[in-house]
DNA sequence: GTCAACTAGTTCTATATAGAAGTGCATAAC
DNA sequence: GTTATGCACTTCTATATAGAACTAGTTGAC
């Protein structure tokens, strides 16, 4: 087989290793989504393991949501949910109108030198800046900046923009592997300064809602960092606890 | 035993109508936090299941939070981690300053009529209402308004204001053996009317941030809707997504 | 008194096995 | 052609067992 580049810690149990070992597999695309994985048979077999040993290790694939385990018809690659998990805020607020997905523009890409701050939370001092502009029925909606480091994302800025859909993270997955596990949202309060200002066709000085996300790779580390302005008085944000 | 008042669908299998049924003696307050419960095998004897079998239940459990398994020792009742996880927002953004937890001081507790909204949301028409204030270092911070239904907290209004802490969750817990699973927070910005501005020390229009919070009990039913109210520049919401 | 060794009890890992429940496809019956 | 039936295969449930890893208390040596 010899399908792992690194290998889990030997202390580790058997289940845990077998974990890691499928979730490397999947982040290097072995299976396209929705595709059957090998049964638990077939895998206990190979790994030279009891079946109940591949079940533990399936099953917690399973819980953290790369795996969807169907009885009767086999282990499936799920196909990342972004929109319900990770985009699901700012919802125009509308009085019967349910929430739309507002359509993305890219307005510019580039390798920029980062704030201190920014190198530390990504770990880098090479990052691919990307100025983005989300809109519903040609109102502007929301600015956002994002930046992502080169090293993981190598060539993002010349990816033809009609390649990139609405939404980065199924980008970031299927063109570089980068599956994002976890975000962490802020959001605050504050006012637009000039740039904003013109993003979104506001005065200087008016109310703005600001989210600022970091978001984590399944290693643990920082993949992303992102803030994003929008109008305050148009502004919702929903958040499950729990 | 006899310990079940209701009792879980007999088609369901058997890990988890005994996960059911702990659930149950523990809302029940059958065990103390970081009391143990009985031991695998004594709980494997006593429900005439397999080890395996109550494992799986315990493990579920523990996954839900609920339990704490400590190899070695045993299985424990976990003391839910209200403040981290439920009350975790509205940190004062002061330069260096840490967070800590703001005084609360209730206002108000009286038996109301719902508004059409919240009835439907808390499934009842008669609910207490409790009026709260937040503040830091004698600065007003957040203005809430909890709605409770009366039917699951009777004679919540009659309670001591000395007996009752900073936080609700627990009471709630302690003494009525309703536990908040989760909640959903809705965040949005405003401005203040005038009992807000009053309250809160600012002036009518002032902007301010609104968290609108529905929470729920581990059946799934609301439990408490609130809306709090504080000042939009001194506002930071945080959330982890995934 | 202090520290080490032991012990009973606990959860955790791993294996093996049997059957139930469900899926998807091929074949047969009409 | 359409509908059953059967079959191979899958995951799911449940049981049983053996030993490893760990905890907390007791006992014993000094």
């Amino acid at each position: 087989m010899a399908h792992a580049s690194t290998v889990s810690d030997d202390r580790l149990p058997a289940y845990l290793r077998l974990r890691d070992d499928i979730a490397r597999r999947i982040a290097a695309g072995e299976w396209q989504p929705d595709e059957a994985l090998p049964s638990d048979n077939r895998l206990a077999a190979e790994h030279a393991l009891s079946v109940g040993t591949v079940r533990k290790a399936l099953q917690q694939l399973s819980d953290e949501g790369l795996l969807e385990r169907r009885q009767g018809a086999g282990t499936f690659l799920r196909k990342p949910a972004f929109d319900a998990t990770l985009f699901r805020f700012f919802q125009v607020r509308e009085h019967g109108a349910e929430q739309s997905i507002p359509t993305s523009r890219l307005i510019s890409r580039a390798v920029v030198t980062p704030t201190k701050h920014l190198a530390d939370t990504l770990g880098t001092t090479e990052v691919i800046r990307i100025e983005r502009l989300r809109c519903l029925s040609e109102q502007p909606l929301l600015f956002e900046e994002i930046y992502i480091p080169q090293a993981r994302f190598p060539g993002f800025e010349l990816i033809p923009a009609e390649d990139i859909g609405p939404l980065l993270y199924p980008v970031y997955f299927e063109r570089f592997g980068v599956f994002v596990a976890r975000a962490e949202d802020e959001v605050s309060f504050g006012t637009a300064d000039r740039t904003i200002a013109l993003r979104l066709g506001m005065t200087e000085g008016d109310p703005v809602a600001r989210i600022e996300r970091t978001a984590f790779a399944m290693t643990g580390e920082a993949i992303e960092w992102r803030v994003a302005s929008g109008r305050a008085d148009r502004f919702r944000y929903r958040s499950r606890i729990g």
